[in-house]
DNA sequence: GCTCATCTACTTTTT
DNA sequence: GTAGATGAGC
């Protein structure tokens, strides 16, 4: 691409809104930037257009649908951009098209992103295709950092200070705890996480207190649902206080208030996009609906980008109907199909086409691609014993793929391959083999850096200087380090503040001065108190990161983790240092917080060569060489819990979730499942995914195990036969004697590939030292072999196992049997799986 | 007020 | 199975 949008204007802030086409002088230059002559790289462009429409750059090399849907910039687009058929490429192009054609400035687009990654690679990608201008686009980012945007420059007109403090999932729960208590409830039968995901789903849906269902505000809080949901409001406005929801909510009201404000922001915002459409909620579909609206004859140019067969967040609020109702909401809209894809080979969209065919109410789209290669890999079914082998199993593939034994004979970074799995439990078993192996990896997703003890901690302390009013933060750090101001005291401190409506920190500061307090107490908090008026002074007059590793020196709080012996302490003190390292790129305090309270993800380290692990949902957007995707199972994948809460719907949303990873394989997708997996830590039979019997044969090979020695089910525990053995569509292939082996390839033999190879890296980002580790799913399986009649085993029995061969029976509780096997020692299984032995 | 032991729950996750 | 949350005991 070339430089030829150097002269495109660009502006920090706020320029009037105006016509571009009347610019010239007004025209702020880009620094640098060559003088053309007094033509505009817009009129040059248009130019060039009208001469020869091919000879603009950035044009070229888009297919014909990807060049309408850049093209087509006035009126209400959707475009429906399947699964790697360029969608961000499109997005960026017609940024870059707006701006070249002249049609706006950059300041006077509205693009609108779901993650903070989406909206950087945006402001990457573009700056590479307009050359820096994109710097002078304001607006383009996630729905809640526009939110903020907004808010900080009119918060009053929604009753906050224009230097409201944004609180995290920790500082809401622990907010609504509070307010349980002070309701007088018990805050263990009404649990404040599962309340405030109440509010979330509210808010999702733009609902406030005075709005929500009668039988929701009755469900909680012996039916004080409404009112504890109005105090929680009323509570975030004496803090000056928004949460996640909030971000969204309030520039509505917003907008709805003062509606001479909104008709600027029309006239500011010339066009607007939307990525990933299908996963709007109630609440970011009311916000752009009032941003879109125009009066009768003036274009609505709204071009909204997603994929309704990659709706995946349905059970956080969002509302595949946004993008199916697109056309009847923005009337006389274009809809454009992207089709082509450029990512995978027949064999998988073949796959992933025909699975997810199985799901009713799509606007519905074939991918299909030019490319067709006889060596090209079907996708491979295979079938593991348990979920130990599942992982041996697909660590040998990976080894096979990076030694270059595999089928192609070329050798494969470790980079270029990934495992999707359901959930994170799954992830365990895969990381405990990959340390044995000595294999490289990378975990993705889970609790971020941000989210972490320590750095939460020292957050709360600069979150404090900065906002005295921020009790929140006050709370958590009082005690910490143990100062001796335990519950009493925050009480005793907590209620002096709600009395005369001051914060606590103000409280504390009064309190110090009476006698209420024990005297030790009292000392503690006067020196609390001292240090954070020492901060203040110090917050205008010294370098904000000087200032920040000062606060957690004097405060004591570094040497609590260096006095603390603990194994994860020496990391924890590393945080430390990446947080303040990471202040350095902003200019304030204040700055940073902001920051941090809507981004700070973890970078990945592209220099490492390392499989990935991620959730399905965390690997939507990406793609890979090699795709495995273990796990295949019913109970599992599709998941019992989106089955018996979502129905028909959870069901197809568990199959778009199948579509999303395969479709994430550009050359080689391994699907695996097991016979045996852990619930709950009993061992249970498990059957295969009905989604693979959804999977066209044509595209798929089912793997063939070296060696055999297959037991089968047997029948037993009330589940009888394999799904593949009923006459099914594709059953054929699957329900034959090779078939029935391959589910029971066991791999005694593969047994020895043990010992650690040296300079094994491991990667973890986003995860916290403790993450969501071990586990497991809650599943009908479960529920239905649980049951309260008592076991017809005793201690002492001498059964026999499918996994574990034979064993004695040592403890009975209900139907749970520990048995101690006579070569996998002990374990603990349901008796449903075992046969009693005659002796 | 702090520490250890028992109890309980347990998909997906962004902002 | 296991982490995190709570409650009794020091």
């Amino acid at each position: 691409m070339s430089n030829s949008f150097d002269d495109i204007p660009f502006f920090d802030e706020e320029p009037e809104p105006r016509r571009p086409q009347s610019r010239g002088a007004a025209a702020p230059a880009q620094a640098g930037a060559p003088a053309t002559g007094g033509l505009g790289i817009a009129a040059r462009a248009m130019a060039a257009r009208d001469q020869n429409r091919t000879s603009i750059d950035y044009l070229s090399g888009l297919n014909p649908e990807q060049r309408e849907a850049v093209e087509t910039t006035d009126g209400p687009v959707l475009v429906l951009a399947g699964a790697g058929t360029g969608k961000t490429r499109v997005l960026t192009t017609r940024i870059a098209h707006i701006l070249a054609t002249g049609k706006a400035w950059p300041s006077q687009i509205l693009a609108v992103t779901f993650t903070n990654k989406a909206a950087r690679e945006m402001k990457e990608r573009i700056g590479v295709l307009v050359g820096g201008a994109v710097e002078g686009m304001p607006w383009l980012g996630t729905f809640h950092s526009i939110g903020v945007k907004l808010l900080r420059r009119h918060a009053e007109l929604v009753g906050l200070r224009s230097d409201f403090t944004i609180l995290d999932t920790d500082d809401v729960v622990r907010l609504i705890k509070q307010l349980i208590q002070a309701e007088g409830l018990d805050d263990k039968r009404w649990p404040a996480k599962q309340f405030a995901g109440m509010i979330d789903g509210w808010k999702n849906k733009g609902l406030l207190p005075p709005d929500i269902p009668e039988g929701d505000a009755r469900a909680f809080a012996n039916g004080k649902g409404r009112e504890l949901y109005a105090a929680y409001q009323a509570r975030l406005r004496t803090l000056n206080a928004c949460d996640f929801g909030d971000l969204l909510l309030h520039p509505i009201a917003l907008f709805r208030k003062a509606p001479d404000l909104l008709k600027e922001y029309h006239e500011r915002f010339r066009y607007i996009l939307v990525d990933e459409y299908q996963d709007t909620n109630t609440a970011q579909y009311m916000w752009l609906r009032l941003l879109a609206q125009r009066p009768k004859g003036v274009p609505q140019n709204v071009c909204c980008v997603g994929d309704d067969d990659q709706s995946i967040y349905g059970w956080r609020g969002a509302e595949v109907d946004n993008i199916l109702r697109f056309e009847k909401d923005f009337l006389g809209a274009k809809v454009i199909k992207l089709e082509r894809n450029y990512r995978s080979t027949e064999h998988i969209l073949g796959a992933a086409g025909h699975l997810i065919a199985h799901n009713e109410g799509r606007l519905g789209k074939t991918l299909f691609t030019d490319r067709s290669d006889p060596d090209d890999q079907k996708v491979q079914v295979h079938a593991a014993w348990d979920s130990e082998e599942e992982a041996r199993a697909v660590g040998e593939e990976i080894e096979r793929l990076q030694r270059g034994d595999s089928t192609d004979g070329k050798k494969h970074a470790l980079n270029d391959m990934a495992i999707l799995v359901r959930a994170s439990f799954q992830m365990r078993e895969f990381e405990d083999r990959f340390v044995t192996l000595g294999l490289n990896y990378r975990v993705i997703g889970g609790p971020r850096f941000y989210e972490r003890l320590e750095v939460r901690d020292a957050m709360a302390y600069f979150r404090l200087v900065c906002q005295p009013a921020d009790d929140l933060a006050f709370e958590r750090i009082v005690n910490t380090p143990k100062r001796g101001l335990g519950d009493t005291t925050v009480r005793a401190l907590h209620d002096y503040a709600r009395a005369r409506d001051i914060p606590m920190l103000a409280a504390a500061s009064d309190m110090i001065e009476t006698d209420e307090l024990k005297p030790k107490a009292r000392k503690a908090l006067f020196d609390v108190v001292q240090m954070f008026k020492n901060w203040q002074e110090r917050l205008e007059n010294i370098p904000h990161t000087e200032l920040a590793e000062q606060i957690l020196e004097e405060s004591g709080y570094t040497d609590m983790w260096k006095n603390d012996k603990s194994a994860e302490a020496p990391g924890r003190l590393e945080n430390l240092k990446e947080l303040i390292r990471s202040m350095e790129q902003f200019e304030s305090m204040r700055g940073f917080l902001e920051h941090v309270s809507l981004v700070m993800d973890a970078e990945t380290n592209e220099n490492l060569d390392a499989v990935s692990i991620m959730t399905l949902h965390s690997a939507k957007g990406l793609e890979f060489d090699t795709v495995f995707l273990p796990g295949w199972e019913e109970g599992l994948f599709p998941h019992q819990r989106a089955l018996d809460e979502g129905g028909r719907s959870g069901l197809e949303e568990e199959r778009r979730l199948a579509y999303v990873g395969l479709t994430r394989a550009k050359h080689r997708c391994h699907l695996w499942f097991v016979s045996n997996r852990r619930i709950h830590g009993l061992w249970q039979s498990t059957m295969p995914s009905r989604f693979l019997d959804e999977l066209p044969p044509a595209h798929v090979d089912v793997a063939e195990p070296s060696d055999s020695s297959y037991g089968g089910y047997g029948g037993r525990g009330g589940y009888g036969q394999s799904r593949f053995d009923k006459a099914e569509p594709f059953a054929n292939s699957y329900s034959t004697p090779g078939w029935k082996r391959a589910q029971a390839n066991k791999t005694d033999a593969t047994r020895d590939n043990w010992g650690s190879r040296s300079g094994h890296a491991v990667e973890r980002i986003g995860y916290g030292e403790s993450g969501p580790r071990g586990r497991t799913i809650d599943g009908e399986l479960v529920a239905k072999s649980v049951s309260a009649t008592p076991s017809k085993y005793f201690v002492g029995d001498r059964v026999f196992h499918i996994k574990f061969g034979n064993g004695n029976v040592t403890a009975v509780e209900g139907n749970k049997l520990t048995i101690e096997f006579d070569r996998a020692g002990e374990k603990r299984v349901l008796d449903g799986f075992v046969e009693r032995v005659k002796t």
